[in-house]
DNA sequence: CGGGTTATTGATGGTGTTCAAGGGGTGTGG
DNA sequence: CCACACCCCTTGAACACCATCAATAACCCG
């Protein structure tokens, strides 16, 4: 198995490991066993309900830079992501791009129930996902009240990101939104791996761009200031934040 | 009673009704009368569990620029608008501020059913609401698959919407924006009253502004831009389309 | 080493903001 | 009824932030 170089690290600016999931594949065993159970929808299922569930899911694998679906496709399936990184994003027609999200192990994909996905989604690294037939995905949801209602919490809490998002895309200067990016990044990789100050950067900085409604080339001034002033050490494939509560302040 | 200015309709440029909603309170009588019933979240309930329901409910109205709550207000009550136009806003501590949106009959008003508010809401015009205790409201949900379903339903569209605003936002230029936010505003009043080409625009410039992203001056000019072209022409508190598709093709 | 992609940095310019002034409608009080 | 104040909107002029254009650097992988 090839392995991404995002996930590895240069010996001569840190020891900590980039990677996004420890585990290749985290849920090779069974779903009681799965790293992200407890993050994700199925997280709200026990016993004799996550057996039924996990008959119903398909373990999938994808190569970095691989398409998973785009806007406008049938959703004939929804995912949990289970491991690395999926860009979610919608395009207009002449080229212009905005990223909607990224979507991390525990993240859920097709929370609409939809028949067609309303942004594209690509994997960034080597993704592995848990993949439902959409259709009985729906029909099992409708038997669960508590999993209607997890998928419910996790629906609002997107939505809610969504509203501070618009508040940066709106409202917010370059250097604020670079430095709200890295510092919601850091919030979500802690949770996950637990990285404190080494933050893995699987994206591409167009697509740090592509977020923020910003140009690539702003995106990169705006890291280099953050150098210039000792806020951040860029390392390959990320970025080691030196001086939090500087980056905390320029976020606003 | 006082009569909101936006609802009168100046007789010298149209005869058309501004009004947002037609009868001056849509739930006067029982929840099978209200006319917003089909659009809302208990539109889904029916018989017995709708008289339940209609239990939980106090009505409430408010006068145009009254504050119905503020943001990370604990959130005592949920609500569903039955008449009016509610501003939905985000602010920064500097004034910098973002409206999220405008919620019209039908909209709800608590779709996290989280313990506080994460935007601030204000009656734009004279506005009619049904309030639940937020935790009976919750309780209740509990025990209603169905109505668990709607509410997840209107927080996936809501989503979508907000995906929308993302690239608005973060991608497209000033005339594009304000083309697309009327052609929206249109297409939910079209929903609701029928309005084709007479759209009433409770809100500022300055609230249109704070949606798009854009200044007041810039909002203002570009709306001028499209009289001088023939696309609109503007009347008191409001816009008539003249070039539908004109406006389409410049939103992109 | 060479080709391709991604990132950085510099110079210039444009879109939208900021600052400023004035217009138009409405409500109030003399 | 008119004067006046107030708010909202419009318009103009100058500026600023970020985009665009361009060149180079760094990196990856063949």
């Amino acid at each position: 198995m090839r392995v991404h170089s995002g996930l590895m690290q240069d010996s001569t600016t840190d020891s900590v490991s980039l990677s996004l999931c420890s585990s290749p594949s985290a849920c090779t065993g069974t779903c009681l066993q799965c790293q992200v159970r407890a993050l994700s929808v199925c997280g709200v299922l026990e016993g004799e309900e996550m057996a039924e569930f996990a008959a119903l899911l398909e373990h999938t694998d994808l190569q970095p830079r691989s398409v998973l679906f785009l806007q406008g496709d049938a959703a004939a399936y929804v995912y949990t992501v289970t491991r690395g990184c999926v860009r979610l994003s919608k395009d207009l027609s002449d080229g212009r791009r905005q990223v909607v999200g990224f979507a991390l192990p525990g993240d859920f994909l097709g929370l609409s129930l939809d028949k067609r996905f309303g942004f594209s989604a690509d994997a960034l690294d080597s993704v592995s996902l848990c993949r439902f037939d959409r259709r009985e995905f729906t029909a099992f949801v409708e038997r669960k009240p508590q999993l209607m209602r997890r998928m419910h919490e996790f629906a609002a809490h997107e939505l809610t990101i969504a509203q501070d998002q618009m508040v940066l895309l709106g409202r917010r200067r370059a250097e604020e939104r670079v430095a709200a990016f890295l510092l919601g990044w850091r919030d979500r990789l802690h949770k996950l791996t637990g990285a404190d100050h080494t933050l893995a950067l699987p994206m591409t900085r167009q697509d740090i761009a592509d977020y923020l409604g910003l140009t690539i080339e702003t995106v990169s001034r705006t890291l280099s200031a953050f150098v210039r002033r000792h806020w951040l050490v860029i390392i390959p494939d990320g970025v080691r934040v030196v001086d939090l509560s500087a980056l905390k302040t320029a976020a606003g």
